[in-house]
DNA sequence: TGTACATCAGTGAACGCGCGTTCACTGATGTAC
DNA sequence: TGTACATCAGTGAACGCGCGTTCACTGATGTAC
C-alpha cells in the first residue's frame, strides 16, 4: 500500500513573490483583512515563515505589493468600462458603477488599498497615464468639452472620486436594501445615487 | 523627607466605565486605531487589565461604545452646523463642510465609526430623529421643497453621505495640498468639492 | 445604632495564542577555470 | 566536460512581544434586622 505522495515541489519555488502576493489575495478574500499575517500568507503559499523575507523587506512591503496589484486591476476594469461605453453621455456614471462593482467584489483587497494609501496620506500612481485617477479625470474633460478649466476639471474629479470612494464603502450597508429592491437591483441603485449627486450639489446656485 | 503621594484614587472607580471610553478616545487621538487594545486602555484608565470586564462583555463591546460617543458627537456639530446657517442655500454646502471637519478632527475615531459599521453592515441608529444621516436628509427635504419625491430625496441623501464620507478620507491626501493652497485653505477647498457634484452628474442629463 | 452578610468592583497573576522577525543552517543553482 | 566554489532561496526552531481573557482573590459598599 502506497499513500499519494504530496506534490513535490521543488526546493526553489521559482516565483515566489509572486506566489505570496496571490496567496495574500486569497486569504483576504476568503478570510478578510483581519487574517492577512505575514505567517498566514507564508502558510497559505505552502512555504515557511521565513521564506517572505527574501522577496520583501517586512510585512509592509508585502502589503504594499497586494495593494500595487489592486490599483492595477482597479485600472484596468476602469478602462473597460470606459470602452465598452458607446454613449458618451453616460459614460461617467458608467466608470462610476465600474468603480463600486470593483470595490464590492474585491471588499478585503479594496480595504487593503485604501489603508496603505492612508499610511502614505496619497493616493499611488493616480497621476499618471492611465491610473484610475487620471482615467476618470480625462472622460470628464472629454464629457465638458474645450469650455472648462483646469481648477474646475480637478475639482469635479475630485467629487467624483470621492462619491465613488464614499459609496463603494457604504453600498453594502442593510439600510439601503429595501431601497435597492424598490429601483430594482444594485446597479440600478448606483446609477440612481449618481444621477442624483446633482440635486445635493444644485441648492447652492439658486 | 515625604515623596508626594500619588493622587490616591479609591479602591472603587465611581464611573470606570466612562473613564474607559475617554481613555479610548484619548489613546486614538495620540497613537492611532492600532494601538487601541483593551490593555492599553485600562493602562491609560490607570485600571488592571481585568477591569473593564465589569462595564464591557468584551472589546468588541467596549469599541461600540466608543463608536456610539463618536456619533454622538457628531451628529452634534451637524446640528450646530444646520443653526449657523442663516443662509438657506448654502445650508448644505455648511453641512458637508462641517461633516468633513469632525472627520479631519478625529480621524482615529472616525475610522473606528466606520470599522464598527463595516461590521455590522449599517450606520447605527441613523435613521433616528436626530441621526446625523437624517438631518441631511432634512435639510434636503427643506431645500428641496414639497415637489421632490420619497425616493429621490433618499437618494440625494445617500449621496450627499456618501460623498461626504469620501471626502473625509481623503481631503488629507498629498496630491491635493497645491490645489488647497491656490484656493485659499482647507475650507475653500472642501467648499469647492462639493460644488463641483453637480458638474460630475450633469453630464448625464444631456 | 451595630452587626452579619450578600453583592459589587476592583486586583494581579496566569493562560494560551499568533504575531513579526532573526538566526544558523542547507539544498539547489550558476559560473570560472 | 568536470569540478570547486560563491551565491541564491529555501528550512525550521527560536526570540520576545502584546494581546484578549479567565481566575481566585479581596477591599468597599449597601442592606436587613
Amino acid at each position: 500500500m502506497t499513500l499519494a505522495q504530496p506534490e513535490a515541489r521543488p526546493y526553489h519555488h521559482g516565483d515566489l513573490s509572486r506566489a505570496l502576493v496571490e496567496a495574500a489575495r486569497r486569504i483576504l478574500e476568503t478570510e478578510g483583512p483581519a487574517a492577512l499575517s505575514l505567517r498566514a500568507v507564508a502558510r497559505e503559499a505552502g512555504v515557511s515563515p521565513a521564506a517572505p523575507y527574501h522577496h520583501f523587506k517586512d510585512k509592509g512591503q508585502l502589503l504594499d505589493a497586494v495593494a500595487h496589484e489592486g490599483w492595477v486591476a482597479l485600472d484596468a476594469a476602469l478602462m473597460k468600462a470606459r470602452q465598452d461605453s458607446d454613449d458618451d453621455r453616460r459614460r461617467m456614471t458608467n466608470l462610476g458603477v465600474a468603480y463600486v462593482t470593483f470595490a464590492r467584489d474585491n471588499p478585503a483587497l479594496y480595504r487593503v488599498m485604501y489603508d496603505c494609501s492612508r499610511d502614505k496620506d496619497a493616493l499611488p500612481d493616480q497621476m499618471k497615464e492611465e491610473g484610475a485617477y487620471c482615467q476618470v479625470r480625462n472622460t470628464i474633460a472629454h464629457a465638458a468639452g474645450d469650455g472648462v478649466s483646469e481648477i474646475d476639471l480637478e475639482l469635479a474629479t475630485i467629487a467624483a472620486w470621492c462619491a465613488g470612494h464614499g459609496l463603494a464603502e457604504m453600498s453594502g450597508f442593510k439600510q439601503f436594501e429595501s431601497l435597492k429592491t424598490l429601483l430594482g437591483g444594485e446597479e440600478a441603485f448606483l446609477k440612481a445615487v449618481f444621477d442624483h449627486l446633482g440635486m445635493f450639489a444644485k441648492f447652492d446656485r439658486g
